[in-house]
DNA sequence: TTTATTAGACTACACGCGTAATCCAAAAAT
DNA sequence: ATTTTTGGATTACGCGTGTAGTCTAATAAA
């Protein structure tokens, strides 16, 4: 694995504007960030030195500026935080969370149609038919 | 809205002590910690006093120590927390959670049932099954 | 009764984070 | 050439957190 740097909340809008477009330059960031975040320019430089600093993204310097690019994607990073936060609120276990958002969200019929393809899906080929493994 | 104190990792694994029993005492508490998060009395002593002052659990004096007991349900909280977490990594939407995890998680043959049955009482009384083009 | 123990209160301290301001060298403007 | 602007580097600072240690009053032990 490749140890995922730990990315704040904060810090975390700037990564979501360098994975939507990259590279990008510092302006480019606190732009897009205003009006959306009521950050201070310094504010958003900071949270980009500190990506920086924990390789969570890298820059190509271009003259006077740098172009900044995410060095972790968003599936990755997605998938990390899932997993832990999994295990710390429901012990790692998946099911009572399906449970709970199947039961608690409101989906529409669409959605429901596609979520009920996925399981058939993993009913045919899927996991716990072991025995006779591997014939 | 009551307004849920945050709750810190560290302190939630004493929530967790006092979510399964309550009300118990600070030795207790500490015992049911030991050989799991490997802390001093004095560290789990320090995560009490916080939840305290954060009205996150309460306690009945008797005599010379103190019954505590959560002032929060375990099943609020992880709402609100699954709540934020989703709304931070998913922008809100369930779907996507939802099928990452229908996707990648290994689900026994029993539990996919139970999921689609939970789907199938959805889709009847769910809302906005109005075309019933699929019929 | 004097002493030892102990529960809880208060104090400690470094690090991460949110939220910037200041400093500095180079580029842009005059 | 001198002055102004500006991107990036460095510094700031209070709060929460992880991880305890010290202090104190009361209880238990001797």
């Amino acid at each position: 694995m490749k140890e995922l740097p730990k990315i704040s909340e904060a810090e975390w809008e700037v990564m979501k504007i360098l994975w939507t477009r990259s590279p990008q330059t510092g302006n480019e960031v606190i732009e897009a960030l205003e009006g959306q975040m009521d950050w201070k320019p310094k504010t958003v430089r900071t949270l980009i030195s500190r990506l920086l600093q924990k390789n969570a993204i890298a820059f190509q310097e271009t003259g006077r500026t740098y172009l900044y690019y995410p060095l972790v994607s968003q599936e990755d990073y997605v998938q990390t935080e899932t997993q832990s936060f999994l295990k710390r609120l429901y012990g790692g276990a998946v099911k009572p969370l399906l449970v709970h958002f199947l039961r608690e969200q409101k989906l529409s019929s669409d959605e429901i149609s596609e979520l009920k393809r996925i399981l058939d899906e993993k009913t045919e080929e899927g996991p716990d038919r072991d025995r006779r493994k591997d014939r």
